[in-house]
DNA sequence: CTATGCTGACTGATACGTCAATCTATTAGG
DNA sequence: CCTAATAGATTGACGTATCAGTCAGCATAG
């Protein structure tokens, strides 16, 4: 049993022009995990989790496998910080289009409402990943990503409990109704994320909102919906 | 190197009391893959897919590890058996419900929603497994799920015609609408998965039933559902 | 010179699928 | 009816591959 030793690389060109800048700085390292955390979002989106190493991303991000776990302590770590990144965004853009849409309140819902189907499309698959392929990967996911859908159906809640004192719609028990339209915008999302139907977000949120509102059966003309 | 036989079950009391009969005809053949499928199903849905192991099934069987290659190709093809057998029951199950529900066509259509959730319900973890998870576990099982999904908004979808042509509900795109219904299903059923309200079935049933023919706006009295 | 960002070979563990050996129910032969 | 041969069902150790995470060492900014 001879000792060898475990690194050689001498008598070798340099393999490649590594001409990494090290990250020294505090503002320098955050670039550099922000940078990661892109190849892992580039990465992830392409593969899925299972099917992305961490060698992939590393690779993506010209950095070396260990300089990953510099600067994340494992691969779930990374990803849960995929997830928070990405549910800030997403409140972040709907809370744009909600303020956009200023002129009446249930604009501002439909804005909401519209603005998650652009958020899931401008980015399909690692919203596909995140939002939905997470529940699939064990507790640990589970839970962030439950907490995640929480909130939204809390905050959705929180509108239809508004209205519903207003006496502008009906009864019902509000969480239930809080949580089917989550699940029509989540299943729509994400329905367009693998069919294109060639509808535009605008067109997809207004039938949600009208089917939501009107139901399938027919009206009386003599009431229309506004306040 | 000596030459060792890769079998030695000499000088051993036998471990445990092995006594699997053979399966030769094609009827113990059938039983026996009935068997391995049905400890697939109990690992699997403990487990999820990437954490069990063939080791583990063909434990939970009583078998060993390469007699369930013998019944099976691979992980992959044992676990799309599963996806079709699945299937199957739930449209058994469902086709059952509306059977028994004829006295009216709209009863039909509440009964299959309910017997859904029932179904979900009864087998909580596989079918979350099957019916939402594995989406995830890359395009091989992706596209299986996405043609068992097809088929259930194309049922759904007759429906929805078959209802407009008779004017009873309104001309909305009946994809669409389909679609909507098949997502409001899915997600409550998926929901009450996990967490357990504690409502019955049937009231969640009709809940979804009577939010998607009325929607959220108040009605006036004066016109009833039915024909 | 030193602290620390960075590197990538290595380890250990896991698990799929293969296969030669073994076993047993059935058949063929006496 | 009994025994030997055959088919094919069953076994589990092994080959092979993959990967997450570690770590000893390298290199550079300050």
């Amino acid at each position: 049993m001879t000792e060898q030793p475990k690194h050689q690389n001498s008598s070798e060109t340099p393999p490649h022009e590594r001409t990494l800048k090290r990250a020294i700085s505090d503002a320098d390292k955050d670039l550099r995990r922000n940078e990661i955390l892109a190849a892992a979002k580039r990465v992830f989106s392409s593969k899925g989790f299972h099917s992305t190493t961490i060698a992939d991303i590393a690779k993506d991000a010209n950095l070396s496998y260990g300089s990953i776990y510099w600067y994340f302590d494992s691969k779930d770590a990374l990803f849960h910080e995929l997830m928070a990144v990405e549910e800030q965004a997403l409140k972040d853009y709907i809370y744009a289009a909600r303020k956009d849409a200023t002129t009446r309140p249930d604009q501002s819902f439909q804005a909401a409402v519209q603005a998650t189907f652009e958020f899931f499309e401008a980015d399909k698959a690692l919203v596909k990943l995140l939002f939905r392929d997470s529940y699939a990967l064990g507790d640990r996911f589970e839970a962030h990503l439950f907490r995640i859908y929480e909130g939204f159906i809390g905050d959705i809640e929180a509108v239809v409990t508004h209205y519903q004192e207003k006496g502008e719609i009906i009864d019902a028990p509000p969480h239930l109704v809080a949580f089917s339209i989550a699940a029509l915008i989540t299943e729509f999302a994400h329905r367009r994320l693998e069919t294109d139907d060639g509808l535009p977000a605008s067109v997809v949120a207004d039938f949600v909102i009208k089917l939501l509102l009107e139901g399938l059966l027919p009206r009386r003309k003599d009431r229309s919906g506004g306040q």
